[in-house]
DNA sequence: ACAATTTTAAGAATAATTCTTGATAAGGAA
DNA sequence: TTCCTTATCAAGAATTATTCTTAAAATTGT
């Protein structure tokens, strides 16, 4: 069978870089675009285990620093918290759940940009931003929200 | 001589949060707003024992924890660097120069707000937010433009 | 097939931060 | 004051995420 027009072209993004698209890489990837919930390292490595049985830590640590420095995915760092990593390439900000733990992509609105909301100074260049919220997500702002009304 | 009164201030914020104003505590706050500069845990470290010359890093991060609980200071986490800490209580975002190393404080503009810039699902409940901006401050972009200027 | 180069895996190493514990200090009651 | 309770401190051990080191395995160009 064909490989995917998607793996495709990552295939061809890592050779760009002067890089083999190997097996382990491949299964890092594909367990990102497979679950696109913002894992964590060891996460990523417990998924992956499934397909490579006998990869280690510091592999997928390897593959993810490789991945993202192709370009392919975003490895996202909160605070002190282990960094997550997410292939979602529009840009956008994430929502940090302090409830449930979930990270949510919160796309940029049309005709929006970030620079223009604060007081920049002149001769600034921006290279690279990093938006975090932090806060209650609907599922569990609903949820907390039952669980009031059934108390009365 | 009395007591200035953001240091009374200081106190009597510390105080409501059941807590005491220590020489300890006192003297990381008093580094911190002396030299506004966002230094890391170790910097206010190495400052702070000349005036407090048997003070323990650990006793630092425990005054720079406190201080940040109580709502005197800003933690501010950036990528895996240290954390730096910040008494700028104004709601601002931080720009970090990749060239010198320097980190600013981005105020912001009147009449915006971060939250009209991405789209928010409804029922979402932002408690914080973090911004970074990474990129060459004003100073590095133009000694870098005077030095190729001398190239030629 | 052979040599040169990449990549991997395992575990050691690192760096920032937190935890543990016993000692010290402070505040309040008697 | 003196005792008692609680808060705080200091020192070093422990933790955690991540990176480094190194030798072996795999891949590619010749």
């Amino acid at each position: 069978m064909a490989t995917s027009p998607q793996t495709a072209s990552a295939d061809e993004t890592i050779h760009s870089h002067g890089l083999r698209m190997t097996e382990q890489r491949r299964a890092v990837y594909d367990t990102l675009m497979a679950e696109r919930n913002h894992p964590t390292a060891v996460e990523v490595f417990m998924r992956v285990k499934s397909k490579v049985p006998n990869i280690s830590l510091a592999t997928v640590y390897n593959c993810l620093d490789t991945l993202t420095d192709c370009g392919l995915v975003k490895t996202v760092a909160h605070e002190r918290e282990p960094s997550r990593f997410c292939p979602n390439l529009e840009e956008h900000a994430h929502f940090f759940c302090q409830s449930c733990g979930a990270v949510t992509d919160l796309p940029l609105r049309a005709r929006k940009r970030p620079e223009e909301v604060w007081v920049l100074p002149d001769n600034l260049t921006i290279e690279q931003y990093e938006i975090s919220f932090r806060g209650v997500c609907p599922k569990c702002t609903t949820s907390a929200a039952k669980k009031s009304a059934k108390k009365r």
